[in-house]
DNA sequence: CCCGTACGCTGAACCGCACAAGTGACGAGC
DNA sequence: GCTCGTCACTTGTGCGGTTCAGCGTACGGG
């Protein structure tokens, strides 16, 4: 089966290119009548303009990348990318805009997948996830003058757009809470210590302890997964004066402390209270179901993709802010018993 | 910043711009000494080739497409999906090939963007997921003469290659594993009944079953998420005469029965044991741990972009066999207490 | 009645690459 | 000494679009 093109569409219409042209992407310089003719003809032919002719003459590639820095088993593991897809392509597939992925090892290789996109003129913008502070991606994206949208933040990204969430408001929330229930010991468990978003809710964390007064508030950092996060529970709940509250940066370490607790004896919520950051279904399939914070993660994934969009239209944007998480209490926390 | 062309490379070196294509596609036609030269100032000016330009010219688009028709929050929760695409990644990248994703609703719109893809010359071939019999994509396909991998079978993949795993034979395992721990009252709780692999399993398991002389063994359907897995484990351990073991068609369904389970008052594996089928971290997480049937997800997707980029590259492909799913036993099984 | 102009369309020049055909130099063979 | 072949390039063409200049026609105003 040949692929029809321009020309075919042209020649069954009577009429040159150029007016196919027109007539297909709503330009003045073809009458109403002509172009329904045109429009009928081409989708009658099953005709889609070549994107590669339609990039090549200047046009956008109609296309935006995502590069994630994540190994596999982290990848699969966290609800997180793939709920982020799902919400980003819905605004991208309406604009007729494809996503392209491409999974790096780290950082250079990461800026190198992005100098070559540009080269290329593959993509039209980019995301970047997993901000870190003093992140090499931002400037090379800047000197690259490629679009983009930083997903994470606030700060720490240059000139480039970006959507962000309050994780700091979040955090102090959940220690508030803690605190109202009675819990004066709460720890945390935390991601990566090199990202940014770690490393703002390490200093909210700091600084809500540290105004109300729980001075043995302690963060302990892991890297995601469930092995690193229930040996990081292990370690918190065998110290001599353990917590009685712990917050888990994702739900996944949340989940392996949970059955650290179990596991040595102690009650969730009676002896330990749990709260878990990223609220997927998960956080209700175990026993007691979790407190955790939850946000709309599609819905940030389209926020942003009409923020790369925008970029790309060659608006001016800047930040933008997004929901901030919100906690939905259930059975894993409570006032603690009394000692 | 502007994009290095060919024609600043051929500029630079004192040659054409046609030399310049011989060299950096390591055709014949220039000397190896002018081949390094230029290789040597294309590396330096960073220039890679215009993927539109070189698709345009009868070449390849170099990107492949994976349609992805499942709603938001069961594309998050299944760790398959994201491991499947990092092994299918890791072996494009290494071609530099590009991934672009889509999410779509239904098989009809699925159908609509390989048309798209097609027309518009966007992708080289594409994989296809979650196979159902009477599959409409398959000779949609193979009307487009687009090349297509399909990831599932065995069977009702029509001309196109595929890529499947023996489900029959890993269930097969897994009743008789169970049987031999003393079970005789088996239970299933299965995928969606329209994808094919859950009707190849329920096939096998019935069989099986007959074979075996259980008569009580009984499918029930569900569609992946949590709810329905609890809802189902409910039914299923409200009966009368309730199976003393339940087999899972994926990890989320079987983490909420273990918990229905629980909250019933049942000992698990005392009073009823659990296999979870994909074998994700998350059945380690989880008290006791699940027995599961794993195998390795993102090899599968390694061999799923092979065979794709091998039927791209105009090589005679048909069905291939991937590792089957293997038992790990952990602590969701053992024999039946006695009644 | 004639000119200016807006409209509707055509033709051609690009975009950046691959590849076929052409060209000049040089060496081998008779 | 002349031809022929090969090598190492160059030139030119076309892929399928977009876009701009140009051009005939109809129409309205002075």
């Amino acid at each position: 089966m040949k692929r029809p093109t321009i020309a075919d569409v042209a020649r069954r219409a009577g009429v040159s290119k150029g007016a196919v042209s027109y007539a297909l992407n709503g330009q003045p310089g073809v009458s109403e009548a002509t172009r329904q003719r045109i429009l009928a003809i081409a989708a009658e032919i099953g005709f889609s303009p070549s994107s590669a002719a339609r990039a090549l003459s200047g046009a956008t590639a109609k296309a935006v990348g995502l590069a994630l820095c994540r190994p596999a088993r982290i990848l699969g593991i966290e609800p997180f990318f793939m709920e982020l897809i799902s919400g980003v392509e819905s605004e991208l597939s309406a604009r007729s805009y494809a996503l392209t992925l491409q999974v790096v090892t780290d950082q250079e290789a990461e800026i190198a997948v992005y100098r070559r996109w540009w080269a290329e003129r593959r993509v039209d913008g980019v995301f970047v996830c997993d901000l870190r502070t003093d992140d090499r991606r931002v400037p090379a994206l800047e000197e690259l003058q490629l679009p983009a949208v930083v997903i994470g933040g606030p700060g720490h990204t240059g000139a480039l757009a970006s959507v962000w969430s309050d994780d700091a408001a979040a955090l102090v929330e959940t220690v508030e809470y803690l605190v109202a229930l009675g819990h004066r010991r709460i720890a945390r468990v935390g991601g990566l210590p090199s990202l940014l978003h770690t490393e703002i809710r390490t200093d909210a964390f700091t600084d809500v302890c540290r105004r109300l007064g729980l001075d043995e508030a302690s963060t302990v950092w892991s890297d995601y997964t469930g092995e690193e996060g229930a040996r990081a529970t292990r370690r918190l709940l065998s110290s001599a004066r353990r917590p009685t509250a712990v917050i888990y940066d994702n739900d996944v370490m949340a989940i392996a402390g949970l059955s650290v607790a179990q596991e040595m004896g102690l009650a969730v919520p009676g002896d330990l209270s749990i709260v878990a950051w990223d609220d997927s279904p998960l956080c209700q399939l175990v026993h007691p179901p979790l407190t955790a914070l939850g946000r709309d993660i599609p819905a940030y994934g389209a926020h942003a993709a009409r923020q790369l969009l925008a970029v790309i239209a060659g608006e001016e944007v800047t930040g933008a802010q997004d929901e901030t998480a919100h906690l939905t209490p259930r059975g894993s926390t409570a006032p603690p018993r009394a000692t």
